[in-house]
Parts: structure tokens; C-alpha cells; sequence
DNA sequence: ATGAAAATGATAATCATTTTCAATTATGCT
DNA sequence: AGCATAATTGAAAATGATTATCATTTTCAT
């Protein structure tokens, strides 16, 4: 009997993981995978990539943007939520999305969209830059 | 990776701008120059990039990012707001913030976060997808 | 006209991300 | 255990957008 792979994990996704939850904010793929070279843990950069988009698509870890397009990863609560991110020091503060949850809710709704979804992301300097 | 923009900066072109325009919604900038090319316009790839950016610091075209990373541009009214984009074929609907701009002061004012500014855009199907 | 400064664009470099694919490892079965 | 098959891994190469260089051209004020 053929096995179900809906819910596959990987099994270097903890270690994956783990390395992230430990890198305390965002973090690249790229650094994910220096940080688990220098710990001497042994990994390839591909598995990196495969193990952040199967976190992803499980909703474990965000993923945003950064300006110059490197994609960055967080792990985050299991609540649904937004950040505020400064520009200088890349420090960030999880906050929730009050009024902007209705606001895509009733916009998108109003335009006729379905299937709707929403980025919101505060950025400033934070009180020590 | 931060990559260093200093040196060309502030240099807008009127054909850039005009092909942005008249390509009615978002375009890369690889798509701009192709739409140059074909309309038998001579500019440079780099000039395009340069334009585009320069345009966006002069806050007349609006920056977004496509899910693999790539950078489009909209030529969007004088005024600040948001968009509501389609997953499926990228037709973009432009809104007011509303209540999303005084979330965004009120989150960050709390925090102490000064010189803030916001993303915000909502995604989904639209009517006709 | 002249020279300085700005703009241009071909070309090469950068670099994150994806693809390939051969090797390794896990899994299921007898 | 032993064997077959599928899943996983990661090194290396490919991809492709973006950026850096730099020689050349254009603009413009004097
Ligand atoms: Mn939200
Ligand atoms: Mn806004
Ligand atoms: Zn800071
Ligand atoms: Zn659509």
C-alpha cells in the first residue's frame, strides 16, 4: 500500500527548524546554512532551501522579502500576526493585525475577490537606532 | 545581500516612464525593455533598471514583489494606497489604506519606532478567475 | 567651441535560488 | 537477514535577475 506523503516531513526539517528558532528573528536560507556549518552540524544548502519550503507550506515559518528580494524566514507563534521591523539594527516586534484583518476582509470583498490573503509590515527605527 | 545603490541615483526617462504606462499594470523591468525592444525604441537594460529605480525614489512608480523575487513597477497616482492583486492573472485593484494607515502609526508610535512606514497589499482570485 | 559633468549601454560579475542527478539512506516485504 | 524500491540528500552546474564597471556619448553652461 502506497504510503501517504501529504503530511511528509523531512527529516532535516527539525534541525532546519531548530536553527532558525535559535536565530532569534529572520533569517535567509543562506544563513540558516552558515549558522548550521559553523555549529558543525553537516548539511547541504539545497536541503536548507527544501526543508524552509516545506516549513512554509506547513505554515510553521513566515516568509517575507527583503528590499533586495532575499527571501527570509521567521518562526513564528501559531497565531496569525504582523511584524514591525527596523531598518536599522533589522530588529523585530510582533504585533497583531487588529484593524487591518477587516480592512483586506471587506476590501477584497467588496472588489469580488475570493481566496484572500494579506501582507502587512511596519518598518521604522527602532528606540535604539 | 545589501547591494550598494549610491552611485546612480535620481535619473528618471520619460520613454521608461511612457512604456511603464502604457504596459497598463505591473511590469518587470526585463519586461519593459522587451517592450522597448519590440516597439524598436534603442535603451540599455541597465538604463531601464536605473530609470525605474530612480523613478521610485521619486515616489512615482510604485515597487512590488512577485512571489520568486522579481521586482514589478506600476505607475500609480499621485496619491499613497495600497492594492488588492489577483493570484491568477495579477489584475490589480488600487485602494485607500484607511484604517491601515493609523494602525501603522499607532503600532509603531507604541513601540517606539520612529521614521515608519508601512507595506500592505491584499492577494486573491479575482471575479473573473 | 570647450570642458566638466551626467547619462548611456555593452559587458562582466554577483549571488540567491533552482535544477540535475548520482549516491546514500530509509522503508517494506519475504 | 537480504533484497527491492522509494525517498532523501547534497555537490555541482544552471538559471536568471540585479548590480558593478567603464569606455563612450550626450548635455549644458560658460
Ligand atoms: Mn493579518
Ligand atoms: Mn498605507
Ligand atoms: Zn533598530
Ligand atoms: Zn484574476
Amino acid at each position: 500500500m502506497a504510503r501517504c506523503w501529504e503530511h511528509w516531513l523531512s527529516r532535516s526539517n527539525p534541525r532546519v527548524l531548530h536553527t532558525l528558532e535559535s536565530a532569534g528573528g529572520f533569517a535567509s536560507a543562506q544563513e540558516v546554512y552558515q549558522l548550521m556549518q559553523r555549529e558543525g552540524q553537516s548539511i547541504g544548502l539545497t536541503t536548507v532551501y527544501r526543508a524552509l519550503q516545506s516549513l512554509v507550506n506547513e505554515k510553521i515559518v513566515d516568509i517575507l522579502r527583503r528590499d533586495d528580494g532575499e527571501a527570509i524566514y521567521r518562526l513564528c507563534g501559531d497565531s496569525h500576526h504582523h511584524h514591525i521591523v527596523c531598518k536599522g539594527c533589522g530588529d523585530t516586534v510582533e504585533i497583531e493585525g487588529g484593524a487591518v484583518e477587516k480592512w483586506a476582509q471587506s476590501l477584497a470583498a467588496e472588489h469580488g475577490y475570493r481566496d484572500v490573503g494579506h501582507s502587512a509590515e511596519i518598518f521604522g527605527l527602532c528606540p535604539k537606532c
